[in-house]
DNA sequence: GTACTATTGCAACATTGTCGCATTAATTTT
DNA sequence: AAAATTAATGCGACAATGTTGCAATAGTAC
């Protein structure tokens, strides 16, 4: 299935391009101007299969989303961790890299690491 | 506000002594006779506060959850990886605790790491 | 046994994401 | 440039999962 090019698609795309957090789709929502609920998650699950965007599941179970620095629809590399924080919700990406090992026998299709707790701005004291 | 034990309570918590996997809400459900709904949420919510079990969110955004090992209301140790097999859709805890380092400044409340994949059983040849 | 209050069941609700279908519009073909 | 093809959209309904208020029930301490 070919993809074609929107204004929708843009839009959404230079949303995420203008944040250097995770956004999830109700941030992203607001500021479009009425761009349908499933017409943007559509948008983001076909970021995600092209490799443009990745997901990330916050605790609570909402979906974050984080361009991608590198990928493409064949390789994904996501082994780096997220950060949300308790208080302010932001969700960021760390850059180092972890290394998991798999017992004989697994294979790996993905990763999603998220250590929660208060950001730098938030965090008491 | 002083816990109370009841049959609901041991019920659940047996289920979970029994499996060496992380379980959902409705394989508990299953293996009990008509335990309310919203009861064995709560019964598991309590045993996440009282560090008695750790929950992991899945991919999908469902919880999962495990006993602890050393765990207790004050102290809850959980830097370690969970496995789920997108066959099977089991959750298992890996033995490895990984190393997190934050920033400066940033305070860590919880570690929700999980890798997904195929499990020995399913993985494809 | 009584008093106190944690726990339960029930029903309603909240949140988040998905899906089918008719319509619209991006892209290719003629 | 017009027609044809089909991907993308909007709408509404739905699915899945978890939470909450409230009245009734049942642990626990005395």
């Amino acid at each position: 299935m070919k993809r074609r090019n929107t204004p929708s698609k843009e839009k959404v795309l230079s949303i995420l391009k203008s944040q250097n957090y995770a956004m999830c789709h109700d941030t992203i929502a607001e500021q479009t101007d009425d761009i349908n609920r499933a017409t943007i998650y559509r948008i983001l699950n076909q970021f995600c299969e092209d490799g443009v965007a990745h997901r990330i599941t916050s605790e609570s179970g909402k979906q974050f989303f984080a361009l991608c620095k590198s990928c493409n629809a064949e390789e994904h590399h996501h082994n780096h961790l997220h950060f949300q924080c308790n208080s302010c919700e932001k969700v960021e990406c760390f850059k180092s890299e972890i290394n998991i090992s798999l017992p004989e026998g697994y294979q790996i299709e993905n990763f999603n690491g998220l250590i929660s707790g208060f950001c730098n701005g938030c965090a008491p004291n």
